[in-house]
DNA sequence: GACCAGATTGTCT
DNA sequence: GACAATCTGGTCA
């Protein structure tokens, strides 16, 4: 690791400001295989009890719980089957936001990532919650971990992410309304203009 | 490029 | 039993 880990107080804040000061930042994940480093390109904001798109809105499930748990934790869900996606618990204990980590550009060990997505084009590695989670290594055993130390840890390595737009969140069929979706403009490993 | 259906299972009603 | 914070590969243009 070359930068500072982001400490447990940087997800202490309204989860929209933690989406969007997400971008830039970098998120490392340090396997058995080897290590596999992203910057942080396109981020989504789930806002808790009052977002019906937000799996914490209807209330702490076995599922739920780690949002509902302190801030700066990784909550980590399955979905249609068969994929993995990544948030990062935001807010205090009781308050059950996250920021959806939705595209990364692969940084470090994208060799590795290409051994475990198998494709062949760079922009096909992580321009995705689903794809990045497999590129990275992500799945349920990296539900709840500790965002502020190995193996799973997001740090600031001074990188400047450029301009920044919100957008409507993509994926979901109710409170599509909001621009919580934010994302480096221009940058190739967006997952969807 | 746009649009569409199929995959496949955990989670909640 | 219905649905899901997705991806992929097909068709048509």
């Amino acid at each position: 690791m070359n930068g500072k880990i982001l400490p447990h107080k940087f997800y202490l804040r309204p989860t929209l400001d933690v989406a969007r000061e997400l971008l830039g930042k970098v998120l490392v994940h340090e396997a058995a295989e080897g290590e596999t480093a992203g910057i942080i390109v396109e981020t989504e904001a789930y806002m808790g009890a009052d977002d019906p798109a937000c799996h914490s809105a209807r209330g702490l499930t076995p599922r739920t719980e780690v949002m509902f748990g302190p801030a700066g934790h990784a909550y980590v869900y399955f979905t249609y089957g068969m994929h993995y996606c990544f948030n990062a618990v935001t807010q205090p204990r009781g308050v059950a936001e996250a920021a959806l980590i939705r595209a990364l550009e692969p940084l470090d060990g994208a060799e590795l990532m290409h051994k475990r997505r198998d494709r062949s084009r760079l922009t096909d590695l992580t321009s995705g919650p689903a794809k990045l989670c497999v590129a990275m290594g992500i799945d349920k055993a990296c539900n709840g971990l500790d965002l502020t130390r190995p193996p799973l840890y997001i740090e600031d390595r001074e990188i400047e992410p450029g301009e920044i737009v919100w957008r409507p969140r993509i994926g979901i069929r109710v409170a599509t309304e909001h621009l919580w979706r934010c994302y480096i403009k221009g940058n190739p490993f967006v997952s969807k203009k």
